[in-house]
DNA sequence: TAGCTCGTTGGACAA
DNA sequence: TTTGTCCAACGAGCT
């Protein structure tokens, strides 16, 4: 039995908005201690620090409510606070009298310096702090070269941190916790961090449920049924059969160690699921591995990993950039995920791929200004996986593809969209063309085009640059880097 | 340590 | 229609 004091102990919330697996939160229980339970969001500037993009605070937002109803459930609430994260939480540890100050460690450098700040000015108040860590399967001290370096080719990578073993075993949520006296807390609606005017939000609500209990359900789902289709179907973005647990990932609604263990389990209990669980599992892999990237270069998101690529003439054309945003390309498939992306705040792993070199290759834009606009509009939009998968489709990030690997949109869409389903939902008005057609509508002829209710340039875009051109010119391109 | 092998996701073209 | 080859070269990791 855990032993009582009257002082309380503060837990403070990070990327880690939920219950279960929160050690955090366990050591503060296991304390005896009564519980203060807060968040606080952090708007002051530090170097490398990104806020949150618009789409990914809506689900901020959802997020804390479901952590608020859930301790609610438990017998504490959450105090929610604005500022300085070090000067409130000090403020408030020397308000409440508090003994300690818990959280969960992010591995990313701006956030281990806002970690550090709390840490001194905690000290300095003879406070104690309590530092754990569940947001990565292997901490970057453990997954070293023998230079000291983080791997940058993932398939060694990620045989080393499975040869770590088993991270250690997710932790049962609290049933009942001693809350503590809190003082004011602010209103999250004050906190503005959903849409009102205009309120684009719909699309997120209609696909989403945010929160750890739905994190739970549909990785058991997921365990249940789509993981054996997994290993193949996740390339189809007409098949829905991916976990979609990548935004609950982001905001800590649920752990690596909680999905690796329930994979690994449902993969011993049914051997058949084996194929689709080491794929899936892999996939989280990667999450790491844009972490641990993230970790070795706090600049991942404004700066080319290789540096040859520094002198790479990009093109600045606002026309061309705004028509990749709206979905407005010509090109089916990727309006179809640049569309998805805008209302549901997500796209299938393959369609992000076609897009991406779309925008870099095609259009020559530079990959950072497809990186921030993923990130302003993904649920998503996670601090490593976003600049590294932009940097690796770029062609200068680590382990990245050949600079003449140029997806051709076409193709793309007719092998992993060949009924054109996808292509359909989300651009409408090509639905009514034949499948052969739906991926290269300029090639329909006026009769075929009038059948199917399409005035090209009108109702749908031509194609606003040729697909061959495009390759060439991205080809010379390149060639200028690997001369330079 | 030196040498060897390999690298998440492709496309175009010739035969 | 299908298959093989080429599109670069280099650095990381392995043995």
């Amino acid at each position: 039995m855990a032993k009582t004091t009257s002082r309380p102990w503060i837990v403070w919330f990070r990327d880690d908005l939920r219950l279960s697996d929160h050690p955090a939160l366990t050591a503060a229980m296991e304390s005896g201690a009564p519980m203060l339970c807060l968040y606080v969001l952090d708007q002051t500037s530090r170097q490398h620090e990104r806020p949150p993009g618009a789409a990914s605070q809506w689900w901020l937002a959802q997020s804390l409510r479901a952590l608020a109803a859930s301790l609610e459930k438990v017998g504490a609430t959450l105090t929610l606070r604005r500022g300085d994260t070090a000067q409130i939480i000090a403020d408030l540890a020397r308000e409440t009298d508090v003994a300690g100050v818990a959280w969960n460690e992010i591995e990313i450098a701006p956030q281990r310096a806002i970690a550090d700040d709390v840490e001194a000015a905690l000290t300095e108040l003879g406070i104690t702090v309590k530092r754990c860590r569940s947001d990565l399967l292997a901490a970057p001290a453990q997954i070293r070269n023998k230079d000291g370096r983080g791997l940058r080719v993932f398939t060694p990578f990620w045989k080393r941190v499975q040869a770590l073993g088993d991270p250690p075993k997710p932790l049962p949520a609290p049933t009942k916790t001693t809350p503590a006296a809190t003082g004011p807390s602010d209103r999250l609606e004050d906190w503005q961090l959903e849409p009102q005017r205009p309120d684009w939000a719909g699309g997120l609500r209609e696909t989403w449920t945010p929160g750890e209990a739905a994190a739970q359900a549909r990785l058991a789902q997921f365990l249940k049924t789509d993981v054996s289709a997994y290993a193949t179907g996740r390339d189809f973005p007409g098949r829905d059969v991916t976990s979609r647990l990548s935004p609950y990932l982001r905001y800590g609604e649920i752990s690596p160690r909680q999905v690796w263990y329930a994979a690994r389990f449902a993969s011993a209990a049914r051997p058949a699921i084996a194929g689709g669980v080491d794929k899936f599992l892999s996939e989280l892999g990667w999450r790491e591995f844009c972490r641990h990237l993230l970790f070795d270069h706090p600049d991942l998101a404004t700066r080319n990993l290789q540096s040859a690529f520094d002198a790479f003439p990009w093109q600045y054309d606002d026309d061309a950039l705004r028509a990749w945003q709206k979905g407005l390309t010509g090109y089916p498939i990727v309006d179809a995920g640049m569309r998805e992306l805008w209302h549901t705040g997500v796209m299938q792993n393959r369609v992000r791929m076609v897009v991406a070199s779309f925008l870099v290759k095609h259009l020559l834009i530079d990959w950072r200004l497809g990186e921030q606009w993923f990130w302003d509009t993904l649920v998503d939009g996670d601090p490593g996986s976003n600049p590294a998968n932009w940097q690796w489709v770029a062609g200068c990030g680590a382990d990245a593809a050949p600079y003449f690997r140029v997806f051709n949109p076409i193709l793309q869409g007719e092998k992993f969209d060949a009924d054109g389903g996808y292509v359909r939902r989300w651009v409408p008005e090509l639905a009514a063309l034949p499948d052969k057609l739906i991926h290269q509508p300029w090639t329909a002829t006026p009769v075929e085009l009038k059948a199917a209710g399409i005035t090209l340039g009108d109702n749908y875009p031509m194609p606003i640059i040729d697909h061959r051109k495009g390759r060439e010119r991205a080809l010379a391109a390149y060639a200028t880097v690997r001369n330079s």
